[in-house]
DNA sequence: ATTTTATGTCAGCCTTGTTGACATTCCAAG
DNA sequence: CTTGGAATGTCAACAAGGCTGACATAAAAT
């Protein structure tokens, strides 16, 4: 409204900022996130776990040691809420945690061998799918996918984002 | 593990498809999903609404007079999910649902003056935001972000997705 | 006339998010 | 040493939004 893909200032003429075109990337975004997830949401109703499960599996893998509360500002859920997930966890075997050393207030988080296991599985299925996308698409498209997707982030997700691609 | 980034068979060194770069875009994925459902959220929490509320506004503001079956296959939830949250939409005065002519068991739906309202509210903060993303990283870069989303969709997901986009 | 289709509705369950309240442990500052 | 605050755990209650199962209705299709 406020905003059509034609600029008045420059002589661009700005046509992938259409409304149809935004349209088109809401939709896109939708119906892809439903795929994204859809492999590892199979394999965890097997084991009788959720999406919420696979997501701290995940970064806790990513960042073996890392505090409940690192967890939590990755997440953007409450304590309680990723303490009921990590108390199935660690009950089931699949998350060690450990009282810090230095500061025995905070729990370290770990997977162990059996949370690997699962947690192989799970990355396994979202990567293949991700290999064929990025295989069909091909390497410019890939460049061209993440820009967007950073450009989308909140800053504080960009922030975590970044902290986790820097170093792994 | 089966697929490394070098292909065996080819020169091509595919260094796009290490599980590195597939692990980014993973992440990316979730992180910008975030984003990306972060403005509505804000807005349909003051309304007392939620994001399945939002979706249904969404499509059938995209495919007015659509069905209920049609939205069913499009949202992938069951009729009982649905029926919840179109009981409210239309309740509360957003969406009209009206018996079909040709087959009466149908209902055909719309949104009132009021749907379109929030429709346009919504769909303009979500705009904002893949608008500023699209600005930031380029055309070029947004071709190939709606290519790899759409090699990452199931295939039925793929069909409604060219549907929608075919003809509006 | 019977079956199937499309929809609605009621009841109940699960996951995963929320808030509020309170206990424990322990570092750190006064 | 005592107190305050930080990190965590736990209990209770609640809500959104998925799910299944069962059943009713209306109308199309056979």
């Amino acid at each position: 409204m406020a905003e059509s893909g034609s600029s008045a200032g420059g002589g661009e003429t700005l046509l992938f900022l259409t409304d149809d075109q935004l349209r088109k990337g809401i939709e896109a975004m939708f119906f892809a996130y439903r795929g994204f997830t859809a492999d590892p949401d199979r394999i965890l109703e097997d084991k009788g776990y959720g999406r919420a499960h696979h997501r701290a599996i995940h970064f806790i893998n990513r960042s073996p040691g890392t505090t409940v509360n690192n967890l939590l500002s990755i997440l953007g859920v409450t304590k309680q809420s990723l303490n009921r997930v990590l108390r199935t966890l660690i009950d089931d075997g699949l998350v060690r945690s450990d009282v810090g050393t230095r500061d025995k207030r905070e729990r370290h988080l770990y997977l162990t061998e059996t949370g690997e296991v699962l947690e192989r599985e799970l990355s396994n299925a979202q990567r293949k799918r991700m290999r064929a996308a990025f295989r069909q698409a091909g390497p410019e498209a890939v460049v061209g996918f993440r820009q967007v997707l950073e450009a989308m982030m909140d800053s504080d997700m960009r922030r975590h984002y970044a902290k986790l691609t820097e170093t792994g």
